[in-house]
RNA sequence: GGGCGAGUGGUGGAAUGGUAUACACGAAGGACUUAAAAUCCUUUGCCGCAAGGCUUGUGGGUUCGACUCCCACCUCGCCCACCA
């Protein structure tokens, strides 16, 4: 059949239906009991100067196809869209142009907002939030208010990580390396107070996922070891002329009596007060080079370092006495900053024993020869425990020397104070006493002052701010002070998507009634970067709302997926300094939304890293034009029967997320009917079909069709399963395993029949020659395996 | 060091126990054109003139049959990492 393949004009259709959907009100969500809710969701984006980056369209794209899909079955579907505003990136370019980074990421918003627009995103617009608005932050406010006022939020002096550039602390899960995630200056350590989320008390459930959530097995164990829950015990030691004891954690108490030596972490509080004369001036000066080293120097240290304090403490045990030494190889942050050295039966503590010749005595039998040997087994050289399993004896042998069972985390409390201009101000109150209260809540929001130089010094500059204060000691009374610190960014992004449910709601987070129609997130679509950040985050403070009664779930996303990164043409990741990055508008203006879209989901598996190429993305505006050019024919009834199989294999792959897969089916689909011809209603389901990934071409083919409704108020199409079943099948015939020819057969043909056939085939006379078939294997209308001798 | 993935043509990939290399890109040849673009047709895993043989990182195993399942190893990517 003779199709003229011709262009279509996308800057005309995309334009047109935008336009369309958008005064149509087409994706409007407006709760509905009476069909299933359907909460569809991407990891809104940071409006960063730089524009939209080819990668976003990936993650959108999928979220968008599973939503279109789902309100064309009727559905009822909230896709909402909002921007993740404040944060570093944004005050950083602010600072450089000297601009207030509001009317910045004002600017940045509207620029995003055309882009996304650009690529017809089925988003309802109603339900557009800024994290940085008022109306938003109020609420960001008033989280932080209740969880300080039941006991989640504190304050505290701790050893936090300080960025040296951005002159803020970070939370530990924004140290990527040992540097500040951001503009990637190496991170020090300090002794600050400062805010923080009681995360910690959520630790065991937020290590563990319940069956309901469907999240990447990797997900979930990045959650869980980054939790890092372990199981040991808290022995203390005497130590030998002092008064105070030393408290170690260990995972292994059962190898107590092989404690030949004590370390402290540099950090630790006790040194000053243990160490001896003759080792004073070595420890300091241990202790100031440790201070020095970045962390990413302390943590892949090639040579274990350390110095001995002239200290002894007593092993609970043995009662003899061990050597305290100071080295950082022990981290204060984890346990009580300070181990037992067992060399015998641990890896670090038998290279830093022998490296400092330090005694050495096992305690577990083992049958490798050679030492450290972590593994269980007999003990021995354990006074009345010898002899015992050292997997059991653990617990029994702790509480006979004062120890007690406890449980470690790796998981901090959340550092949520950052001492930067453009965040949501902490709603805390300093009274003249000493005393601290958080502001009541008429008084939400505590609006962001603009009276300030937003240029980071250290100390916060809202400290600048001569009305910031203005008010607060007549409501307060005298010498009551604001709190000073902002928010870190992924306290407002950590309820954004409760919100989404009931975004102009004045007097409450949310509305009871939207939550609970709208909530949890049926499906929610972001980078796996997130998975020990905001994923964590967003889960602990849902946790914390569901058991102050304020929700009635405890898990906000049932279904959790992540775009692969787009790589450049190279291979090598997007980035400016490399060159290679592929600006998205480009890309709309010569190939067309539609094109970029279907191309995104085309290059391969979703979840997989891919990179770009410009000529694949030819290759699909090439096949959107034979789309286009396809024109009805009376009868074709090889196209109207493939057409079944194609709406199978569509819905099949959308409810998988097998993008690529479907983009290949419909290219098979469309070959056939440019061969054979397509009648109207095959064309109608086509498009249909091709609706949720390429939505202005088929809006715009549908129409042409006489249609006057929208394609997306349609119904998605289903197929007829006897018309799956082909009249002759293709039956491949192998000989001992070996393929020898092939046979068109009836798909209900029987064994013997296809047997005979089988020999019968020319192909197959050289292998099967005088021989016999003595099994045979018949895979009805797929193989048939005769075995001959 | 630990965890999680992945290794298939020149390239992105398809096939999750049943005809390996679908679909697309690229390449080569041809048609149309004064010419080019666009479009269409043909070829395209490797070796071989052919018959035929070989082929899914490597080696073994299970099976009538393995890219697919099992064991060991190698390589690459991502995440975590002196966590006691």
């Amino acid at each position: 059949m003779k199709v003229v393949i011709k262009k279509y004009s996308h800057q005309k259709i995309e334009r047109k239906w935008q336009k369309f959907w958008a005064t149509q009100q087409i994706f409007k969500a407006t709760a509905d009991n009476h069909h299933p809710k359907y909460y569809a969701l991407d990891m809104f984006a940071y409006p960063s100067g730089d524009g939209l980056h080819v990668g976003h369209p990936r993650g959108y794209t999928a979220t968008d196809i599973l939503a279109r899909y789902h309100r064309m079955l009727g559905h009822n579907v909230m896709r909402p869209v909002g921007w993740d505003a404040f944060g570093l990136p944004a005050e950083n370019y602010a600072i450089k142009i000297g601009q207030p980074p509001a009317k910045l990421t004002k600017a940045n918003i509207v620029r995003f907002s055309k882009q996304v627009k650009s690529l017809g995103f089925a988003y309802d617009w109603n339900r557009e939030l800024n994290t940085a608005d008022p109306s938003y932050y109020k609420w960001t406010q008033w989280i932080f208010k209740i969880l300080y006022d039941n006991g989640y939020a504190y304050q505290k002096e701790a050893c936090v990580n300080w960025c040296p550039k951005d002159k803020t602390v970070l939370a530990n899960e924004q140290v990527v390396d040992g540097c500040c995630y951001r503009c990637g200056a190496v991170v020090e350590q300090k002794n600050l107070k400062q805010w923080f989320f009681k995360i910690t008390d959520f630790a065991d459930e937020l290590a563990c996922h319940p069956d309901k959530l469907d999240w990447p097995e990797s997900t979930k164990t990045g959650q869980k070891n980054w939790v890092g829950k372990s199981e040991g015990a808290e022995i203390e030691f005497k130590i030998k002329s002092e008064k105070s004891r030393i408290k170690v954690f260990t995972t292994r108490p059962d190898t107590l009596f092989g404690a030949t030596y004590l370390v402290l972490a540099p950090e630790h509080p006790l040194i000053k007060r243990i160490v001896t004369k003759e080792q004073k001036h070595k420890i300091e000066k241990y202790i100031k080079d440790a201070r020095l080293k970045s962390v990413l120097d302390r943590t892949v240290a090639k040579e274990k370092t350390g110095v001995f304090t002239g200290a002894c403490a007593i092993n609970p045990a043995t009662e003899s006495e061990i050597p305290i030494w100071v080295a950082d190889y022990v981290v204060t942050d984890y346990g009580t900053g300070a181990i037992m050295a067992v060399p015998a039966h641990d890896d670090r503590d038998f290279e830093f024993a022998t490296k400092h010749k330090l005694p050495i005595t096992e305690v577990v039998e083992s049958d490798q020869s050679k030492l450290p040997y972590v593994g269980h087994g007999k003990l021995i050289n354990s006074g009345r425990f010898t002899g015992q399993s050292s997997q059991i004896a653990g617990a029994d042998m702790a509480e006979t020397f004062g120890g007690k069972i406890t449980v470690q985390y790796k998981l901090h409390d959340w550092l949520v104070s950052r001492q930067r201009y453009w965040g949501a101000p902490i709603p805390i109150i300093h009274l003249a006493d000493g005393g601290v209260r958080s502001v009541d809540v008429e008084e939400l929001p505590i609006k962001l002052p603009t009276d300030v130089d937003f240029k980071p010094t250290g100390e916060s500059p809202l400290a600048l701010s001569k009305k910031f204060q203005s008010g607060v000691a007549k409501k307060y009374g005298k010498g009551a002070r604001r709190e000073l610190d902002t928010m870190d960014t992924f306290v407002c992004s950590s309820w954004y998507f409760l919100r989404y449910c009931d975004p102009h709601n004045a007097t409450e987070f949310a509305g009871a009634e939207s939550l609970k129609h709208w909530m949890p997130v049926d499906l929610y679509i972001g980078g796996s970067e997130h998975t020990n950040g905001h994923l964590l985050y967003a889960r602990f403070i849902v946790k914390v709302l569901h058991k102050l009664g304020y929700i009635n779930f405890n898990e906000p996303f049932l279904k959790l997926r992540h775009q692969g990164l787009i790589l450049g043409t190279d291979g090598e990741k997007m980035s400016k300094s490399k060159g290679n990055v592929i600006n998205p508008d480009e890309v709309i203006e010569v190939f067309g939304a539609d094109a970029l879209r279907m191309y995104e989901m085309f290059m391969g598996p979703f979840d997989q890293p891919l990179p770009w190429n410009t000529a694949g993305i030819e290759g699909v505006r090439r096949f959107l034009n034979r789309v286009w050019s396809l024109k009805p024919v009376a009868k074709a009834p090889e196209t109207d029967r493939a057409i079944h199989k194609l709406i199978k294999k569509v819905t099949d792959d959308i409810e998988q997320m097998k993008f690529n897969t479907i983009v290949s089916s419909c290219m098979e689909f469309v070959n056939l009917a440019i061969d054979r011809g397509i009648t109207k209603s095959a064309l109608e389901r086509l498009v249909m079909l091709l609706a949720p990934m390429t939505p202005h071409i088929a809006e715009e083919i549908y129409q042409k069709l006489g249609h006057k409704q929208s394609i997306f108020v349609s119904d998605w199409p289903k197929f007829d399963p006897k018309l799956l079943l082909e009249d002759s099948v293709t039956v491949a015939v192998q000989v001992n395993g070996r393929l020898r020819g092939t046979l068109s057969v009836s798909p209900t043909a029987d064994e013997a029949e296809v047997e005979k056939l089988a020999i019968a085939l020319p192909s197959l006379a050289t292998h099967i020659e005088g021989k016999k078939v003595v099994k045979r294997h018949y895979v009805p209308g797929r193989i048939i395996n005769l075995i001959v001798k």
